[in-house]
DNA sequence: TCTGGGGTCCTAGGACCC
DNA sequence: TCTGGGGTCCTAGGACCC
């Protein structure tokens, strides 16, 4: 279906048949390393990596010279060193990657309204209207390459295939710098052979346990019966493995997609103990959740602390508010609270982490109303004013509109605060 | 090997309601 | 009274993806 041309790009070759394939797959290459080789060009042809430089840090990404030594991302920094001891170790520079992601992202726009992007480097494009003003999925592939090309200077790989699945997997069969196109009749054929691990929602702990029961390809998990693949992998895992093993994935490419959670969370370069440390960490990236609810308009529910112990043993804690905020200091009250009940004298704490869930938009107006949440709201009031009053002290006047009296609880604090004001009005 | 930071989704158990 | 089954919500943990 494709193979090495002698340079670094793959060709497909022959007539392919592209008429069922409108879905498309496009992957950057090594991105991050990529758009670093861009500022600074006299490092190219040599092993290069970003990621974290101290201690503890992981590959972000490798060139491809860096992993011809067996480097890769999401490895221990120490361990890539000492793999490639002359890789050059660069610091990430996230604003100009989001840069370069938005120019891409652009170009696939141009092309097709239908834009999913996965990541920052990462889309599916659906061409299927595409076809009387750019020419076939194959051909718009192709023109998406040459523009990428000449418009950044970086190169992407691009799967065509029948749907999302086969075109990710065909992306990455086809890198660095490739196109790679499954025929929408050749699709079993093309996926039966692989290994189980390209099979998506398949990692390390997943893989073994389809090992155990002999299955080491795609096409041994699709010959697999279902009732021994639910035992080994649960339910929901064992309908989309088997689902995606025989080709079939009906999820369509979706342009918008709503962010259910916001979080942040810090590694320490050295384990800390004192908790006043421990809590002005806590303030900050409190803070910073705080300050992104509110740029993006929206108001969480749920406030999630998570602890890494010196250990590297990993515990959560979550608590439901009775109203959702966007407050800094509601999030960390919460955080803190939970923070208590889990270190005591002595605790390392490797790893602090903040995270607001149950979204919802913070403005009013009635398209964010919801009806079922303003009943369970409702609910609350009332338990809570009889509790307090007695039985018949609540009256249907009691009962507040949406967007009425109880936002004016949430105390409001200047949407411009930030760590330093706010822990010095705290006595930091 | 000694393990980041941003997320999503799934599982399982308990509380509570009808 | 000792017992059922379904549904929803909440919490904790973990696998996985990039």
């Amino acid at each position: 279906m494709s193979k090495q041309d002698g340079s670094s790009r793959q060709v497909t070759t022959g007539p392919v048949d592209d008429s069922a394939t409108p879905i498309l797959h496009v992957d950057m290459d090594a991105f991050f390393v990529s758009v670093e080789l861009l500022k600074r060009p006299e490092l190219r042809g040599k092993p290069v990596l970003v990621g974290g430089t101290a201690g503890r840090g992981v590959v972000a990404a490798a060139s491809y010279e860096a992993r011809r030594f067996g480097v890769n991302s999401a490895m221990p920094m120490s361990i890539a060193l000492q793999r490639c001891p002359n890789a050059i170790v660069l610091r990430g520079d996230y604003a100009s990657y989001a840069k370069y992601s938005k120019q891409v992202m652009a170009i696939f726009e141009q092309i097709t309204p239908l834009v999913e992007p996965l990541s920052i480097d990462e889309a599916f494009l659906d061409v299927s209207g595409a076809r009387r003003l750019h020419g076939s999925p194959a051909e718009i592939a192709w023109t998406i390459r040459d523009r990428v090309r000449a418009e950044t200077g970086l190169t992407c790989s691009i799967g065509v295939a029948a749907t999302k699945y086969v075109a990710k997997v065909a992306s990455s069969r086809a890198k660095p710098d490739g196109m790679l196109v499954v025929p929408a009749a050749r699709t079993i054929e093309f996926l039966h052979p692989l290994p189980v691990s390209a099979l998506w929602g398949v990692g390390r702990v997943t893989e073994e346990s389809l090992a155990r029961l002999g299955l080491r390809t795609v096409g041994d998990v699709a010959a697999m019966p279902h009732d021994a693949l639910q035992r080994a992998v649960g339910p929901a895992l064992a309908a989309r493995l088997g689902r995606l093993a025989n080709g079939i994935d009906p999820r369509d490419v979706h342009t918008i997609r709503t962010e259910k959670s916001i979080g942040h969370e810090n590694t320490f370069g050295h384990d800390l103990t004192d908790p006043v440390e421990i809590r002005r960490e806590l303030l900050r990236l409190s803070n910073n959740v705080a300050v992104r609810l509110r740029k993006a308009g929206l108001v969480g529910r749920t406030v999630t602390l998570k602890l890494r112990y010196g250990d590297f043993r990993t515990v959560t804690r979550s608590r439901t508010l009775s109203e959702p905020t966007d407050v800094a200091r509601r999030i960390y009250d919460e955080a803190s609270d939970a923070l208590t009940e889990l270190v005591g004298d002595g605790a390392r704490v490797r790893l602090i982490g903040v995270r607001a869930e149950h979204l919802r938009a913070s403005g009013s107006g009635a398209m964010l109303w919801d009806p079922d949440e303003e009943w369970r709201d409702a609910e609350r009031t009332i338990d809570e004013v009889t509790a307090k009053f007695g039985k018949g002290a609540v009256r249907p006047a009691t009962l507040m509109p949406p967007g009425g009296e109880r936002r004016r609880e949430q105390p409001r604090i200047d949407p411009d605060d930030d760590a330093a004001t706010a822990a010095a009005e705290w006595g930091w």
